[in-house]
RNA sequence: GGUCCCAUCGUCUAGUGGCCUAGGACGUUGGCCUCUCACGCCGAAAACACGGGUUCGAACCCCGUUGGGACCA
């Protein structure tokens, strides 16, 4: 095959959601494996509608998926609003050619019409009342799109196989509205001529749209692209992905400390296989990539396996990396002591986010450390002669992740207890969780100060208790840290 | 309503007429490992929507039904 060239269009609506992350995708992936090109198109002839904090958003999330894309013509980014005369252009030429008309029905007449023919139970399809007229009737007009309604249009489409349409149940669609702005069917036409896109790979809710974007290639005498329609991507009921079912935005998954590389394989896989791989890097993705191996039907939008693949490149990922990425997730930033990166190595294979890396974090760095109840329930007098021997053996060592396990061994011979019994309530006054990596690992990494210091603060606390003789109450029990 | 698309475990999928007693993955679940939680390892439950054809043989090809989706909006 020569070259490939693809684009993705989207309009600046709204944020880059899940669906057009992956339109993107699937159009980066085939030009990267075909050695092509791929273009963005903002599509924003309607002003009404696109906002530039839009477009910003949809840049920004193609940036953070790592979806680079070539310039056309010196520009890095095509813009419909700047391409208004040759839509003109085209529009004069379709009229010329007689292939075009004006229509001077208004809005209100059309939508009466079709609100008429629905309640007869009949297709709103426009009657063409306006296509033989053969003087202005008015000076506002819109100008239709004069349809072929003879014989079928055949699209050989490239994941859904050949698909045939009936040229009479075309309407007149309008390719310039009264108000002068032309619509998306026209400008998808000139815009895809003039770059030269041979591949037009998008959704699957344009399927209907492909036999008239036809008629206006041949109307116009230009080539037709191929067209490869995806599947769309559901909600968890079958209903197309709207913001009814939770995060959608591919910025709100950065936000919660999902990585690039989690949402692209997982994006990859929603709809397209490799025998029976799961696990893809982008190079291997962009190696296999065809648009043959994607699926025909839709596919449902699997938050669980988003985050199996996000915890997979957590834990994989290197160190110094996540540690970076992890930054802007923490509340409070760390120090030096300890550094941050063995602090992420611990936590790297008990962390399916970013952000529940960062909540599990926090007792490292902080000052005044937050007790949990579960923590709670372990720090109770019982166990203060456990912490005290704890204490008395550690004092004079050096933390040292093998020396620290002798110690501990050595302890629980002497006391004849489980390791668990030792190591539990130790874990419940140093981290304040019941929760945490390897206990000989977090004692290393907090230094022996610290762990000493809170130690004694627990030791000191329920010395107190004991000696009150008061009753268990956690109620009553100071906890620090809290805002 | 019309047109179009789609149909394998709950979910993502492998399967391209005999390799299928239908494979993998997420999730669920039993166990092992174990200082907690994870990771890892071993095991289990779980699907060809239905009905007709074609064929010696159909998850796979054809038709229909049903169900879902999209567009017209």
């Amino acid at each position: 095959m020569t070259a490939p060239r693809v684009r993705f269009a989207p309009s600046p609506t709204g944020f880059l959601h899940i669906g057009g992350a992956r339109t993107a995708l699937f159009n980066w992936l085939f030009a990267r494996h075909e050695g092509g090109r791929f273009f963005l198109r903002i599509e924003d002839t309607d002003q009404d509608r696109s906002t530039e904090v839009a477009a910003h958003a949809i840049i920004s999330g193609l940036h953070w998926l790592g979806l680079d894309w070539d310039p056309w013509e010196g520009s890095s980014i095509v813009r419909q609003a700047d391409r208004r005369t040759y839509y003109r252009n085209a529009v004069e030429t379709l009229l010329q050619k007689g292939h075009a008309y004006r229509c001077y029905c208004t809005p209100e007449a059309l939508e009466a019409q079709r609100a008429q023919a629905l309640q007869a139970g009949k297709p709103p399809r426009y009657d063409g009342r306006c296509r033989h007229l053969t003087s202005p009737k008015a000076e506002k007009s819109a100008i239709r799109f004069m349809a072929p309604s003879d014989g079928e249009i055949v699209v050989d489409d490239l994941v859904k196989g050949r698909v045939v349409f009936d040229s009479s149940v075309m309407d007149d669609l309008i390719i310039l509205r009264s108000n002068g702005t032309p619509t998306y069917n026209l400008c998808a036409v000139v815009d895809d001529t003039a770059m030269q896109i041979t591949h037009v790979i998008r959704g699957d809710d344009h399927l209907n749209n492909t036999p008239r974007q036809i008629q206006i290639y041949q109307a116009l005498g230009y080539p037709a692209p191929q067209f490869g329609h995806i599947p769309m991507i559901l909600g968890t009921d079958r209903q197309r992905l709207s913001k009814r079912h939770g995060a959608i935005s591919v910025s709100s998954y950065r936000d919660d400390g999902f990585l690039p590389e989690a949402m692209v394989n997982y994006l990859a896989r929603l709809g397209w296989s490799h025998k029976d791989q799961e696990i893809f890097s982008v190079s291997e993705l962009v190696e296999h990539f065809s648009l043959e191996r994607i699926g025909a039907s839709a596919a449902v939008f699997n938050p669980e396996k988003l985050l199996w693949l996000n915890a997979h490149y957590i834990r994989t990922g290197n160190p110094k990396r996540i540690a970076e990425l992890l930054v802007p997730h923490l509340s409070t930033p760390p120090s030096a002591d300890p550094p941050l990166e063995p602090v992420v190595v611990a936590l790297q294979e008990r962390s399916r986010t970013l952000t529940e890396m960062a909540a599990s974090a926090a007792y490292f760095w902080a000052d005044d450390i937050v007790y949990d109840d579960a923590a709670l329930a372990l720090l109770i007098p019982q166990n203060l002669p456990v912490l005290q021997k704890v204490c008395a053996v550690l004092r004079p060592m050096t933390f040292e992740h093998d020396a620290l396990a002798e110690a501990f061994k050595v302890l629980c011979a002497e006391l004849d207890l489980k390791l668990a019994k030792v190591a539990q309530p130790v874990r419940a006054a140093i981290t304040g969780k019941t929760v945490s990596p390897g206990l000989f690992d977090v004692l290393v990494l907090l230094g022996k100060e610290r762990a000493l210091t809170r130690l004694d603060g627990q030791i000191a606390r329920l010395s107190n208790m004991k000696a009150d003789k008061r009753p268990y109450d956690a109620s009553g029990l100071e906890r620090t840290g809290d805002p």
